[in-house]
DNA sequence: GAGATTGATGAAAAATATTTCATTCCTTGT
DNA sequence: ACAAGGAATGAAATATTTTTCATCAATCTC
């Protein structure tokens, strides 16, 4: 099993059960209080999971996930509320998220939507990365933007699905060389550069906002434009 | 929209409310208020959605859809029950169920739901074909056979992907050619037979039963061997 | 069983895609 | 403003994939 689980709730009472209860049932867990921290952390590791509470001190939940769904991070998400009104839970689903639990629970049920969660990904494979007005169609292989279809060669395919799994990121040349080259031996090339080039060209049409940001001395980024 | 729901409901007070609100949403309903007619229309029609009631005078909603998910029949499956406790719900959840919507509850919170879990299908997209021992992942772009991959050119990947998709059924070099290959004027070329040989080097290795036979005069065709 | 037709296959040719290289264009620091 | 280093780009060279072609094997017809 060993699944990633992380969650946001201030509230260290809960949070201990929560956490005592799932370590229990072999999941690992990661627990942050803040809403801001807690943005940061999903955006840095990868977790299969997310368990947040609606409420918290600094940023809420919903904020939370919408933007962590704007950068393109697909996650599940479990939301935990004190606020059970039905019309709660809609806004829950509409921000994004993927379940709702009312509190108080009872463990058993949130093992049990834990578990459900998890399964799915593997059932239903992510089939699309998004990234802002950026789609990459991992099925049909190819990108669009705005409903443009943008059609990729082999390596411009992967490069780019390289580039969105890992959005608002610094990537190094190193990495896209190891990581989308699979080189062990890093020569002295500007492949990369090419690649980014040809990318830049197909995603970037006309009078579009470029997305993919070169880092002096560092590497590459792609982000939202703006 | 126009997706096909299937719901299962025995009360007819609230099935015609639940039509009259859903329909007016733009969704095609089909109401069953039996059990066992339940389970035949289930397996027939093709549904993007079953909503069911957990109470049910003849066989009951859990039963169903374990029935159901024991055919292999993948379908989301929104429950509704009167029956309120943490416990019921887990139990809805294990029994193969997509969510889980305790009454009385407010339309709007059932049409979201409704609305997340029909969004589900298009996201999970499938990713996997197989026919007999041999699968093919269109997201890895690979086939595998008996946990053997197989590394494919990306023609190769079409030919197979279009022959497992109608397996067992007679193939013609003109069908493969106007689908995988899109040519308009058929010209005399073996091009098909060429690559179905490089096919038949990859999938069936060393002293594996061919999944690929010629039929002369007509075209080839995938089965599972024997 | 001989001749004709259809299918299989190795290798050459053509078309595509990837990589290298030389040059030009920017950015940054002095 | 100038020099130096990093980034972008057009075009040539290389590698890979696809297609064609020639030949051989299998199957069917009479």
């Amino acid at each position: 099993m060993d699944a990633q689980l992380l969650l946001i709730e201030d509230d260290h009472e809960i949070a201990g059960e929560i956490l005592a209860d799932l370590s229990g049932r072999g999941y690992q867990l990661t627990h942050v209080a803040s809403g801001r921290k807690a943005l940061g952390v999903a955006l840095e590791g990868s977790f299969d999971l997310l368990i947040v509470d609606r409420k918290l001190p600094d940023l809420d939940g919903l904020s939370i996930v919408e933007t962590l769904r704007a950068e393109g991070v697909g996650v599940p998400v479990l939301f935990l509320s004190a606020l059970g009104a039905p019309d709660e839970r809609v806004r829950g689903l509409k921000a994004g998220g993927d379940d709702y639990l009312a509190k108080p629970f009872v463990f058993t049920e949130l093992a049990a939507r834990v578990e459900a969660l998890l399964r799915r990904p593997s059932e239903r494979r992510e089939t699309k990365l998004q990234v802002g007005p950026l789609e990459l169609d991992l099925i049909d292989r190819l990108a669009r933007r705005k409903s443009r279809d943008i059609e990729l060669l082999p390596r411009e395919f992967k490069l780019l699905e390289y580039l969105m799994r890992r959005p608002s990121r610094v990537i190094t040349r190193e990495m896209l060389l190891e990581d989308v080259w699979k080189y062990r031996f890093l020569s002295h090339t500007n492949l990369v550069d090419v690649h980014i080039g040809k990318l830049r060209r197909k995603i970037d049409a006309n009078g579009e906002m470029p997305m993919i940001y070169n880092v002096r001395g560092v590497g590459f980024i792609l982000r939202v434009p703006q």
